[in-house]
RNA sequence: GCCCCCGUAGCUCAGCGGACAGAGCAGGCGCCUUCUAAGCGCUUGGUCGCAGGUUCGAUUCCUGCCGGGGGCGCCA
């Protein structure tokens, strides 16, 4: 019996009372049915007739004794006792519980999925660093958010698509191009130029890619490191990204929605609407109409676009491919960007409730030795993706920068995540899934195949608490999706784990010595499948390996 | 001055309206001729920053303060 089919039985307890006459209140669309954290208050429980309490008009332990009395006779139910202040508290029958393994086993890979945002097209950018050096560690974490991101709404029914975008117009890429042709010609870095190794390879990488170049004048000069170290720089990206088990399905240029003519016409779209006016011989945008702080600038008094232009032709390009809602991951410098992004959905004529979402990540600092390290090899001043590969290898990265809320400023421990591995959770989730490939290989070692499930015969703490952890994994990933907040899939992993080994060295699986196989090892082979299985789906959607061995 | 995030066990962090506040690690004491001990059991450890408010009920929601981090351009 699952968290759902209970759920349901309390609403139909619910709806009973109510025809019956026995309590006079509207059924409610939903009931919460959490598992208790102290085991003596059943296997799950539920506060329905606390909330249910007022509009009935009788005390919430009146209306857990009617809703309990029908609850009870439903099968599968083995006992329905009230609590405190009218909690009710339920036992499922051991074989009902233990039915949960055969479900899990048969539906492998789909267990864990759902429909909860069925239909949603949705589209998630994240990342999208300037092209000018390599992604730096605040960019890692959305990497790892984002793609797991990515891989939790998909897992809830949505219609995703992931994206990137390259700043490829602007000062800052003309400032790249001066600085590799700067640094190719031997002559000292530009003002606010980019510095560090990875521009003299590039730099020298050009160079050889095109002979004679060095002796072109400056102008030709600098268009060819532009245009070419802005395609090797994105081609880096790219690398990296894919390397970290990141995928973007669409990598969005800038610079094409100035040459499509797209960002004049977002302009006209929006003076369509009403909220563009021109003061000071600029253009502008009336955010202020939809709570920004003050109105912004879309066409500078010299005729350029701005940066804000360009942004707000991108949102009306990703809504005009059919992205119901656009995500926005931005780091914690860009958080007064919510404001004027959202404003941009609401002067378009868009629910900026709905259509358009801006999630904030706070800042990664990375400590060795009890030191903050800010240096990197290639970079200089930044710590790039690839010193994190190096340093703590993907697993580690993607586990430890998905595991927390974003909300949250994290310190990621280079010895911690090396050294001592058995302090890395990640290890302690893995290692759950090596033990359980260990049974496996042990009972093929012995030729014993899995037989016939008795459910019932699940019946230790051990497997009970198991079976329950379970439980909650389609419920786990549709929060997940609906928060979007990969970390609380990481968060139950490790207390799955955690169970998973309690429940390891407590219930021998496989047969001593010379014993036979027996109906109970074949039923705890059950379980500890639907237990492997729900740990590699749980893996598989933070984007990190379930070893067999390790 | 205004805005955003954080403040929970020694450390890193969960908990986002419910029952005595949790995990991992760290400290202490135990457990490997048996499916990997990267594990398990027991144990030490907390005025949930402070003060009010809303609620039957607040670590959770609201307000104010105090600490810490980050932002507020006709920059990109």
């Amino acid at each position: 019996m699952t968290p759902e089919e209970l759920s349901q039985a309390v609403l139909s307890a619910v709806r009973a009372s109510v025809e019956a006459g026995e309590l006079s209140v509207g059924v409610p669309e939903r009931v919460t049915i959490e598992r208790p954290k102290n085991r003596e208050h059943g296997d799950y429980a539920t506060n329905a007739a606390l909330q249910l309490a007022k509009a009935a008009k009788k005390p919430p332990r009146e209306v857990a004794q009617i809703i309990a009395g029908r609850l009870a006779q439903v099968g599968g139910i083995a006992s329905v006792d009230i609590a405190g202040p009218g909690f009710l508290n339920i036992t499922v029958d051991t074989a009902s519980a233990g039915e949960l393994a055969r479900s899990i086993v048969e539906a492998g890979e789909a267990y864990g999925r759902g429909e909860s945002l069925a239909k949603l097209k949705i589209n998630l950018e994240f990342v999208s660093a300037n092209p000018t050096g390599p992604i730096h560690i605040g960019g890692v974490r959305w990497a790892a958010v984002g793609d797991s991101l990515a891989r939790i709404l998909k897992a809830a029914g949505a219609d995703v698509s992931t994206e990137y975008y390259i700043n490829d117009a602007g000062v800052q890429i003309d400032k790249f191009g001066g600085s590799l042709m700067a640094a190719a010609n031997g002559r000292p870095i530009p003002e606010d130029g980019y510095v560090g190794e990875y521009i003299n390879d590039i730099a020298r990488e050009i160079v050889a890619q095109h002979a004679g170049l060095l002796e072109l004048p400056d102008e030709e000069q600098k268009k060819v490191f532009t245009s070419t170290g802005l395609r090797l720089m994105v081609a880096e990206i790219q690398r990296s990204m894919e390397e970290f088990g990141t995928h973007f399905d669409v990598w969005f240029s800038e610079k094409s929605l100035h040459d499509s003519g797209a960002v004049d016409e977002a302009i006209e779209r929006l003076r369509g609407q009403n909220h563009v006016y021109t003061d000071g011989g600029a253009i502008w945008l009336r955010t202020t109409d939809f709570g920004d702080d003050k109105d912004r600038v879309l066409i500078k008094g010299d005729g350029e676009t701005t940066y804000f232009a360009s942004d707000a032709a991108y949102y009306l390009n990703k809504r005009d491919r059919g992205n119901e809602v656009c995500v926005y991951m931005l780091g914690a410098d860009h958080h007064g960007y919510v404001g004027r992004l959202k404003a941009i959905a609401a002067c378009a004529g868009d629910d900026p409730e709905h259509n358009i979402e801006v999630l904030i990540g706070q800042f990664v600092k990375m400590v060795r030795e009890g030191q903050e390290v800010r240096m990197s090899k290639r970079a200089g001043n930044i710590i790039t993706i690839d010193d994190v590969v190096e340093w703590i290898g993907v697993d580690a990265a993607r586990y430890s920068l998905a595991r927390s809320s974003t909300d949250s400023t994290i310190t990621l421990d280079i010895d911690v995540l090396t050294s001592a591995t058995n302090e890395n959770p990640v290890y302690y989730v893995q290692y759950a899934h090596t033990r359980m490939c260990g049974v496996e290989r042990k009972a093929k070692e012995l030729g014993i195949e899995r037989g016939e499930f008795k459910p019932e015969l699940l019946a230790t703490e051990w497997e009970s608490n198991l079976l329950g952890m379970l439980g909650e994994f389609p419920r786990i990933v549709a929060k997940a999706a609906e928060l979007r907040e990969p970390h609380h899939v990481a968060r139950y992993l490790e207390e799955l784990a955690g169970v998973y080994h309690r429940f390891y060295d407590n219930c021998r699986i496989m047969p001593l010595g010379d014993e036979p196989a027996t109906d109970l090892t074949y039923a705890r082979m059950w379980l500890a499948d639907a237990a492997r299985i729900v740990v590699a789906n749980g893996l598989g959607l933070l984007g990190v390996s379930a070893p067999e061995r390790m």
